[in-house]
DNA sequence: TTGTAGGCGTTATCAC
DNA sequence: GTGATAACGCCTACAA
């Protein structure tokens, strides 16, 4: 190796050490080219000897195809879109394609900065969560000139492609079956500041479904900033009374704020699910775990991820544009009804 | 807008249309540079209204600066990495540096290939966690020319930097002191086939304390695969007198197991710490807050996220180059003695 | 099957 | 303060 210093080795070298002109090297790299198999083997044993690594970015700027596709998510640091990650991921790169990943911390401002250094990179798709964008979010992301795929919700008037399901449907479906159970003073747990994130319209459901219960709406707890942890709705939970009194269910926008709350109810002695229901949303492993296991709505991010990775692997083939896509994609969603919640009598 | 075909705006259109030249623009939107606040203030007019994006891969191909740090995790979908991606993003990104993800799957072949597809990005730098490696993954990381950083562990022949702990160490530490509080047939819960993983470490740890100890340590229970889930624990925990009939204690390669063999101990009436005790690794937050509370061996992933990214940005930094960088890091852990243990009599 | 010429969109460098 | 020119490393297109 004399490549010690911070030269890295080029095309150009495999190819004069091979006896070849570079688009020889870069035929033998690719399989589908026309080279003779003497001279491939030839290349491809000088490549490996020489630890030939190809600039994808210099062969991007050629082909105008970058490989990327750009991620935003919420919040890195959070197992539902951890495995939407994952599982977008894993589909994408049986293709070749590699995800770009920026996380928005729930903030509007920082999603229209990260989108703008994404951008640079030159994805060919973008997938991000539905939430509100800015008008100028709004506006690079049409003047990109690639698909948008809108995650985790089903929006009444979406950019490109959705990949979600309807969070006020849903969480009206759960709010009415947790009366069916005979629930009535029921609360609901949410964020504060939570105005551009899903778990508003999660508290929207709540409140039509009481309302078109014929009950009263107004027990909202509000604490804390998106995402919700454990330690919220523990803090919650311990301080329940200081907020209502009266309450005989907890409705939490997601299953970390519930199992915080059912802890701290369990350690001041109050009976779940007897004097107090307990649900949750997103189905996170802990809710099958806990004592008692918490009524969740379910769904599997890995269906958000690789059905967006699916849409957009059609969507950026070159071969594929002329066909007509389905722009709308309903992932399945469903109430699982466990030990802290129970028919009252 | 114009650009309503394939066609993206370059740099010479918005030159064109603001009457100077490429370069001009190109000095107009870097601050540094010398141009008169007139025309830049001009250019940057015409930058706006064409919705102009510099295209950052022809940049990089001529500053031969990616502007890219790739990092690998075993699993994006983790509680852990996911904390210390975002740290590690968070600072990287005040210098304009750009993460490439890629999730091993705790593979080691699976890591050879991801660092192959990475590196033609031409990251200026990789943090990787350090598992086994294969040779040819060594000899790749070796060959790149870039700053390469081992994380969560301190091994003993280092390729570059490393930002970690022992796990070998703590697990001696956090073994010793439950033989402390008076536990003797302690067991260990861990993966199989994690040979290539930091949990094996953590077992060499727990064995060497016990023998340091003159106690046996043949209570190793080993099941599913890396990363182990509170199902595995869960599981196990049902299954126990199957696996050792007379265990007093269980320490498990992390808290998610530990979670779910108390669940399961809970449900068969098994009294949590009086008749067997639980011990966790990594401090997750369903610890602190599950019933018991789980004695668990504690770091801040964040650590391991934000030092490296502080000593990334010092190697990558052209001025830097001669400064002699302190080559390991390590990370504080301690252990954190919660409910789920106590001293026997 | 292989090679040559030119260009992808940007910046470094050196003139003016 | 601004512009012309030549890279950067690869691939497309065409020629041999």
């Amino acid at each position: 190796m004399d490549n010690s210093k911070k030269t890295v080795t080029t095309m150009e070298d495999v190819a004069q050490a091979a006896g070849v002109s570079r688009m020889t090297v870069s035929r033998a790299l690719r399989k589908d080219s026309s080279v003779s198999d003497k001279t491939r083997k030839r290349v491809l044993a000088v490549v490996e000897k020489m630890n030939y690594v190809p600039d994808q970015m210099a062969g991007s700027l050629s082909t105008k195809r970058s490989g990327f596709v750009a991620t935003l998510v919420p919040s890195i640091n959070n197992v539902h879109y951890g495995r939407m990650v994952q599982s977008l991921t894993e589909t994408l790169e049986e293709t070749g394609l590699q995800i770009l990943l920026g996380h928005t911390d729930y903030s509007r401002h920082r999603e229209e900065s990260l989108i703008e250094s994404l951008l640079k990179r030159r994805p060919e798709a973008i997938a991000l969560p539905f939430d509100g964008h800015t008008e100028r979010t709004i506006n690079l992301l049409q003047n990109a000139n690639i698909p948008v795929v809108q995650l985790w919700e089903t929006p009444p008037n979406p950019i490109g492609y959705t990949v979600g399901f309807s969070n006020e449907q849903t969480s009206y479906n759960m709010t009415s079956e947790l009366i069916a159970l005979g629930y009535r003073n029921i609360a609901f747990l949410c964020e504060t500041n939570d105005e551009w994130t899903r778990g508003a319209a999660r508290r929207t459901g709540f409140r039509k479904a009481m309302t078109d219960a014929g009950l009263p709406s107004h027990r909202m707890i509000r604490f804390g900033n998106p995402p919700m942890s454990i330690k919220d709705g523990y803090f919650v939970g311990k301080n329940l009374k200081q907020y209502y009194d009266d309450v005989d269910c907890i409705f939490c926008v997601s299953d970390a704020p519930a199992f915080g709350v059912l802890t701290a109810l369990k350690e001041q002695g109050v009976k779940v699910p007897e004097q107090i229901g307990i649900a949750g949303y997103g189905d996170f492993e802990v809710s099958r775990y806990s004592t008692p296991a918490i009524t969740t709505v379910s769904f599997n991010p890995e269906d958000v991820g690789r059905i967006s990775a699916e849409l957009i692997i059609k969507l950026i083939d070159p071969e594929n544009t002329d066909t007509r896509l389905q722009k709308k994609h309903v992932i399945e969603v469903k109430n699982l009804m466990r030990e802290s919640t129970k028919q009252r009598h």
